[in-house]
DNA sequence: ATTGCACGTTTGATACATCAGCGGTAAATA
DNA sequence: TATTTACCGCTGATGTATCAAACGTGCAAT
C-alpha cells in the first residue's frame, strides 16, 4: 500500500514477480528443498498481500518446484534420486526428438547462433556461468524445432537440473569439455541430418546422465542398487 | 486403484471443483475455443467466491487450457493448426520414449493391464468411447514407464488432443480399428523388446497424426502448403 | 472523420473471516 | 514415575467481501 505505484509500471503483473523471485531463489536453493513456505511471511517479505502470493504457488507448482500439501502447507519441492532420474529420463526422450527437428527447420541465422554460443564454451567459464551456456545451448536447439511447447518444457526441465546440480555438484566440479559434441551436433543440424543430431544428443544426455549419477554415488545421495532398479519402488519422497 | 485417501483428509477444496468442471466444460468445447471467460460470473454461477475460480484459472493456464491475458481477461485457448502440430510433435517424441521404457519396467499386472485395455477395443464404440479407451491405454503405457513427470504430461497432450478431436472431427468418423497394433504393442513390452515397442509406438503416433491432418484439411482447418510448411512462419493465432 | 476524454466493465490486490490440522500440555492409567 | 491419550489453543491455508486500477468502448467535440 505504501508503493505509490508508479506510471511506469505498465505490465508488470505482480504476482509474475513474486513467481520469479521465488523461483529463482528456490533455484539457487537459497530456499532449502523440502523447506515449508510461510506465505503470509513471504507476502510481508515482498511488501505484498497473499494473492499474488498465492498464484506464484500455483505457477510454481505447475512447474514441479513446489509441492502443494492440501490445508496444511507450501513446501518446495524435495530432491530425491526419483526426481533426478524422472528428469534426465524425460530430456532423454525430448532432446534427440528436438535436435531431430532442429535439423529440419533450423535456418542459417540460428545455426550461427549455435555457434556463437559453442564458442563461449571456448572461454573458461566457472561452472555456474558453463550451467548457462549449456541451458542456452539446449534451449536454443528446442527453439529451432519452432515448437513452442517443446521449448517451454526444455526450460523448465533445465531449470529443475539446474537446482538438482546446485544442491548436489555443490560446484565443486570443474568445467567438462565436450564442445566438440556441441560443434559436431550444430553441424548434424545445419547439413540437415535429423538423426545424427538426434544421435548425437541422445549420447550427450547419456553422459551427462551417468556423469550425474556417479556424482550423486559419490556424495551417497544414493546406492547402487537405485541404480540397478531404475526409479521402480520408491514409495517414499515428495 | 482405489483412491488413495491421504490418511485424514478427506477433504475437497473448492478451487479443484471449480477447475474439474471449467476443465470438463473447455475439454468438451462447451466453452468454444477463443471465448472469453468472465471470472465473475463463473463464480457466481457456482456459487462461490472469485478466489478459487482464479485459482482454477492458474491450474488450467498451466494445463495449456486457457491463456491468461494480463489486466484484460481470460479466453479459453484458441485452437490452432499449430497447436495440433506441436501437440502431435511433442507425443511423437515421448510416445516411443515412454513406450520402451515401459518395455523395461512393465510387470506381469502392468501387462494383464495392458491386454485388458485392448480387448476393450474389441467392443462397438462410439468415437468418444473410443477416445477414451485410447487414452487410458496410452496413459497406462506411460505408467509403465514409472515416470511421473512422463505420466502426467501425458494426459495432458492426450487431454488436448481431446479436445481439439472434438472440435474438428466433430464426431463424425467411425471408429478406427488397429487393435492389431495395440497388441502388437503389449506384446513387445511384454518381451522387454523396448526398440520395437518404441517403433511401433512411433508409427502409430504417426499414422494417427496423418489421419488428424487429412482430417482438418478436409475440414478446411489447413492448406496443403500449411502441412509442407510444417509449423514455421505462422505469426497469427494467440 | 478522427482524436480525445470519460465511463463502465472486469481483473488484480487488500483486508478480513473461517476452518482444519498440528503440537503442546495435562491428566489418567499402568 | 513413565507412557499414552485426549483436549485445547495456535498456526496457516482457504474462502468472502471490498477496494483500486486498468483496459476497452462509445460518445462528443474539433
Amino acid at each position: 500500500m505504501t508503493v505509490a505505484s508508479p506510471a511506469t509500471t505498465a505490465h508488470a503483473p505482480v504476482s509474475e514477480r513474486i513467481y520469479l523471485a521465488l523461483r529463482q531463489e528456490i533455484m539457487r536453493c537459497e530456499l532449502a528443498p523440502g523447506t515449508t513456505l510461510d506465505a503470509a511471511a513471504i507476502a510481508r517479505r515482498y511488501e505484498v498481500s497473499k494473492t499474488p502470493v498465492r498464484d506464484a504457488m500455483q505457477k510454481l507448482a505447475a512447474d514441479g518446484l513446489v509441492a502443494i500439501l492440501p490445508r496444511s502447507g507450501y513446501r518446495v519441492a524435495a530432491i530425491t534420486f526419483q526426481a533426478v532420474h524422472e528428469i534426465l529420463d524425460l530430456r532423454a526422450a525430448i532432446g534427440p526428438h528436438a535436435a531431430r527437428q532442429a535439423a529440419r527447420h533450423a535456418t542459417a541465422a540460428d545455426v550461427a547462433e549455435l555457434r556463437q554460443i559453442v564458442r563461449e564454451y571456448a572461454a573458461p567459464l566457472d561452472v555456474g556461468a558453463m550451467q548457462k551456456v549449456a541451458r542456452r545451448f539446449h534451449v536454443a536447439i528446442a527453439g529451432c524445432s519452432r515448437n513452442k511447447r517443446v521449448i517451454a518444457l526444455s526450460e523448465s526441465l533445465f531449470d529443475e537440473l539446474e537446482r538438482l546440480l546446485r544442491f548436489a555438484i555443490d560446484f565443486s566440479v570443474k568445467a567438462g569439455e565436450h564442445s566438440d559434441e556441441h560443434t559436431a551436433l550444430v553441424d548434424a543440424i545445419e547439413a540437415g541430418d535429423g538423426e545424427r543430431a538426434a544421435a548425437i544428443e541422445a549420447a550427450h544426455i547419456k553422459s551427462s546422465r551417468e556423469f550425474l549419477i556417479e556424482r550423486l554415488m559419490t556424495l551417497g545421495y544414493l546406492s547402487e542398487s537405485e541404480i540397478r532398479i531404475g526409479s521402480a519402488a520408491r514409495s517414499a519422497g515428495e
